[in-house]
DNA sequence: CATCACAGGTTCGGTCACTGAACCAAGGTT
DNA sequence: AACCTTGGTTCAGTGACCGAACCTGTGATG
């Protein structure tokens, strides 16, 4: 049991007067960012995180409650019966894309070779710049209008199956709809 | 002693094929972005990181010297006698500016009430924009050309003589001199 | 009805990173 | 000689993270 002081708590930066440090004590933990990137893409539920990320149970479930303590994912039963909940994304979770789209390009200029995936304006095909602009068209562009598409260093043939549905090009926060198990009619 | 391996390993993301995850295994561990942030600052000496972070020795000495192996900071000599090293970021250190400006940004607009610090055009004085972009100019600022102001809810009479140095308006990258000590002529 | 599968957890022992305090060392100053 | 400054290292204690095992509620299967 974890008791909801200890969660507000966390790892604080006690010290610090900054912006930076508040944001770095919400989603500063380890796989914090990963699982609101997770989101982002479009997984919403605690099995696909888990096979997905390779984490922890333990610790993707005080994630996943964290997370919708502070109100960056919201859970919402998705169906009665048998009661199950998906952790959806919020608002406040989307206002990160622009510091997980950066920090991704520094990775891959710094740190990857090849590209991994390639993320685009779904109007008009133009690769997003930077600062998750169009350069086509000269816009901002919404999360939900950025395409995601494999890029070639890739995988193309990975294990799990949310990396398998994640091959696809698809629309960021579009809902990751698993194929149903085969051996299922 | 730590030992090189140690070090290159970290904590890694590995099942991740995502540069998102690359990244956050050089800069995700604790304090790691702060030591950035401040570097960006102008802080360079062991010693100002130290009182201004109020970060643990043993990890301050990691973390500069991972920071250091990864090429993001730069230990330089800055006097002989006594020998004295300096940590200076370097580019790909100061290429990390636009996701700790996005990831402050955030962390203000969702948790901090009142504005802490102002970053501004320093040929024009226009408030940055989201992407770290002069509104007025309609570019892209460098990051030498950022000038940082106190904002209304920084304590305006810090303890450590490191926070009082960044209360003067001054450009980011630029190197912080430290008042010599009272007592001393 | 008994059993199994599945989603979504909790529990537990071991390990590893972080913490704070103490200690150390090279050089300079008084 | 004693002390100061800078930049560390060492060490014991704590807390976070880890993987594996177990648990629970519900529906499906035989």
């Amino acid at each position: 049991m974890v008791t909801v002081d200890a969660m507000a708590l966390g790892k604080d930066y006690a010290t610090q007067e900054c912006s930076i440090a508040r944001a770095l004590e919400i989603i500063g933990e380890r796989w914090t960012l990963l699982v609101i990137r997770d989101a982002l893409y479009g997984v919403r539920r605690y099995n696909d995180f888990l096979v997905h990320l390779g984490i922890p149970r333990a610790v993707l479930a005080a994630r996943l409650q964290a997370l919708t303590a502070e109100g960056i994912l919201e859970k919402r039963r998705y169906q009665q019966s048998p009661p199950r909940d998906e952790y959806v994304i919020t608002e406040r979770g989307i206002a990160l894309w622009p510091a997980l789209r950066s920090l991704g390009l520094w990775g891959r200029q710094h740190y990857t070779e090849i590209q991994l995936r390639y993320f685009r304006h779904a109007d008009c095909g133009t690769e997003l710049g930077p600062y998750g602009e169009c350069p086509a068209c000269a816009t901002v562009v919404p999360v939900e209008d950025v395409l995601m598409e494999p890029g070639p260093g890739l995988d193309p043939d990975p294990a799990d199956p949310v990396s398998r549905a994640l091959l696809v090009p698809r629309r960021l926060l579009q809902p990751l709809e698993l194929p149903v198990q085969p051996g299922r009619v």
